[in-house]
DNA sequence: TGGCAGATTTTA
DNA sequence: AAAATCTGCCAA
C-alpha cells in the first residue's frame, strides 16, 4: 500500500508557478520536528510573492544576503526577522534565481499542542499559530532554519487526506507596494486564519 | 478601534 | 536614519 501521504513532499509540487503552489499549500500540513517534540499544523491561509510586478516582494531589488534563499531553488524556506521581533516563514518558489515565495501566514494547530503553548507563553487557542509571526514562534521556526531543503527533517510539509473545500482570494496583508494584487489565499470557513 | 511599544536587521 | 510581508496591550 502506498503512504505518500505521509511522506515530505516532493520537488515536484513546489515546481509548480507560485500562485498554483500557494494555493495548494493550503491543507497542506507543516511539521517541526525537535528533540523530543513534535509540532504541526495545517496550513490555512499563504500569500505568493511574485518576481514580476510585484514590489512588495523581497527580492523586487534584487539579491541581497537576507533575501538570498528566495532565488534558490524551489521548496527551500526562506526565513526573516520582521519589526525586530517576529520571524516570517516562506516556502520559495520558481526557477532558479527568480525570486518568488510564498508566504505561511497562518495555521490550524494539529500536534504539540503542549509544546506551542509553552513557546507562545499563551492560552490561546485562537491566536497560537494565526499569524505569520506567531506560527513560527510556536513551530519553534528561526533563522536556523533559513535555507534548509523543505524535503527533508526536521522542518518539512506532507499531504495527508485532507480534502480542500473553498478558497477564498484576497489583497494582501501588512505591505504597502503592490497592494491590490490578489495573491492572498486562505480556507474559507476556518476559525484560524488571520483575518477574513 | 486606534495608537503604540517592542527590539533587530537591512538598506526600502 | 528609516523601514520592515507584526503582535499584544492599553486606553477610550
Amino acid at each position: 500500500m502506498k503512504r505518500t501521504h505521509c511522506q515530505p513532499l516532493e520537488q515536484n509540487f513546489y515546481s509548480a508557478s507560485t500562485v498554483e503552489v500557494a494555493r495548494s499549500l493550503l491543507g497542506k500540513v507543516l511539521v517541526h520536528e525537535t528533540e523530543g517534540e513534535v509540532t504541526a499544523g495545517r496550513i490555512v491561509e499563504v500569500e505568493a510573492y511574485l518576481s514580476h510586478g510585484d514590489e512588495a516582494c523581497h527580492a523586487a531589488r534584487g539579491q541581497t544576503a537576507r533575501n538570498a534563499p528566495m532565488f534558490g531553488p524551489a521548496g527551500t524556506a526562506y526565513v526573516y526577522l520582521i519589526y525586530g521581533i517576529h520571524y516570517c516563514f516562506n516556502v520559495v518558489t520558481g526557477k532558479v534565481g527568480e525570486g518568488e515565495a510564498v508566504l505561511i501566514r497562518a495555521l490550524e494547530p494539529l500536534l504539540g499542542l503542549q509544546t506551542m503553548f509553552r513557546r507562545r507563553g499563551s492560552d490561546n487557542l485562537k491566536k497560537l499559530t494565526s499569524g505569520p509571526g506567531n506560527l513560527c514562534r510556536a513551530m519553534g521556526i528561526n533563522l536556523t532554519h533559513n535555507g534548509h531543503d523543505l524535503r527533508y527533517p526536521p522542518l518539512y510539509i506532507i499531504a495527508d487526506n485532507f480534502q480542500t473545500a473553498e478558497i477564498v482570494t484576497t489583497t494582501r496583508i501588512g505591505i504597502s507596494s503592490a497592494v491590490n494584487l490578489p495573491l492572498r489565499f486562505y480556507l474559507a470557513h476556518n476559525p484560524y486564519v488571520s483575518r477574513k
